[in-house]
DNA sequence: GAGTTTTGTTGACTTATATCATGGTTTTTA
DNA sequence: TAAAAACCATGATATAAGTCAACAAAACTC
């Protein structure tokens, strides 16, 4: 089984385990960007890979011990924060080479839940580990504090997303956000697959689940976009960042939270 | 003149710039809480205490060369982005003992202007000392890294606010967490002064500034609070509590950003 | 692969909040 | 200290987006 080949490579000696982080088609993005190769060894020394989550489930819950940090290798994610009141706030989606839980950082538990969209894997990084790591090499330092600097950066964007634009701003911005960042991904930037629902952009971005279908609707009219059930083509990317009333689209950053 | 004696301070011995933080009525609340006698020292070579910034003046502009971080000593800084559409957001209100300008970390520039709501006294940390301190000092590196972690946390806890809550408890939510804010630095928590105007309130909340100042006159008339001008005084807190929808505010953290 | 559940679309109607307009305060500046 | 500017309050009106309702189309499930 996957799963047990999985395990074996986790405690395999470490040239082989170096392999996995070397070789790795997200390497450029992930993490190690920064380190030389024995940093590199050093740090895939303490990832774990476990077996992959479904579609649905937690990969830890709002309130949980914070224990790890999870780079995605393959699938999707959705954050959301849950109030008092039981309202759910999608905080972001999160595609493969991108880190969640950073945010556990402050309290020693989660402010969030992570739930898989789809099948997902993930790299996990144990923060005990990663701790003592952090403060033997000052690049793996430096590229987590980038990353957790990027992430206030994006969720102080999104603030402003929220409280001044309209809904056709909003959604217009989420695709193209989207779009640039499989571009990045060596992914096409005109056709993708939404592994979210509708009611998860609608969530995300503050608006009706029925504002956001209509909005799609009528992009199609307007030839701006093309939708296949959650397959999307950006037909007239100039009106749509138009649309968008001129976003700064993530304004390069090693890292997309 | 008080500009000069602050450079004194800067060139004098450790000893007394030691003084200077371990005497500092915000030490509990400030970065250097989980170091030791002589970290706070080490800590202490690199700060700079400058001249009081006034109301109005930039600390940081958007796009600027990102080179420090602040503390405030005295006063309050209100930081707002703004999109190229020219639409500005703010996002957040800073009061003594709280940090500024790390989310410049990932790109090298500030992401956000950062302004003086009134006269104040900051203490900058250049980047390029406190980096190599990082690499020296690990309880300072947790340190950061957690106040970066309470950002994220408090910025996504501002997009639920945003994208679920109405207007009432939007603003209710405003004046709880203010107060719960300076009641930790031993003021009072019932009756304060609020430091920034209405408009930026109302922008800060997403609203439009009239519908700020109705929901003031309500809750005056209410009798949920008092208000004098800028002076508020909370009058029924369990009301006001209820009205915010039950919020969380600020779950116990080192630092509130 | 028929039935059940979830997800998405569309229309009619409502509502919270924005906008516009005006006048009164307070603060700044000269 | 008078004039200007910025800030705040309140009423009347408009509108973007929410809510409710009904149905269509996928996606599970037994």
């Amino acid at each position: 089984m996957s799963n047990e080949i999985n395990v074996l490579d986790f405690n395999s000696p470490s040239k082989s385990i170096k392999t996995q982080c070397s070789t790795c088609s997200l390497s450029s993005l992930c993490l190690p960007i920064a380190l030389d190769n024995q940093d590199l060894d050093t740090l895939d020394k303490i990832i774990k890979r476990g077996r992959p989550i479904q579609k649905g489930e937690l990969l830890f819950k709002q309130g949980d011990n914070f224990h790890a940090v999870y780079a995605i290798r393959t699938g999707a994610i959705k954050g959301y924060t849950v109030a008092a009141s039981g309202e759910e706030q999608i905080t972001g989606f999160h595609l493969a080479s991108e880190l969640i839980g950073l945010s556990g950082y402050s309290d020693e538990v989660y402010p969030l839940s992570a739930k898989a969209l789809e099948t997902t894997t993930v790299c996990e990084l144990p923060m005990d580990k990663l701790e003592t790591l952090c403060d033997q090499i000052p690049g793996l330092r430096k590229q987590i504090m980038r990353n957790m600097g990027a992430e206030i950066r994006q969720d102080q964007q999104m603030m402003l997303q929220l409280s001044k634009k309209s809904a056709d701003e909003r959604l217009a911005y989420f695709l193209l956000e989207l779009s640039s960042r499989f571009e990045r991904r060596g992914f096409s930037a005109k056709s993708f697959r939404l592994s979210m629902s509708r009611v998860d952009i609608s969530n995300f971005l503050g608006l009706a689940v029925e504002t956001v279908s209509r909005i799609f609707t009528r992009l199609q009219k307007n030839g701006l976009i093309a939708t296949e059930g959650k397959e999307v083509t950006i037909v007239d990317m100039p009106a749509l960042t138009s649309m968008a009333g001129n976003p700064e689209i993530q304004p390069i950053c090693s890292q997309n939270l």
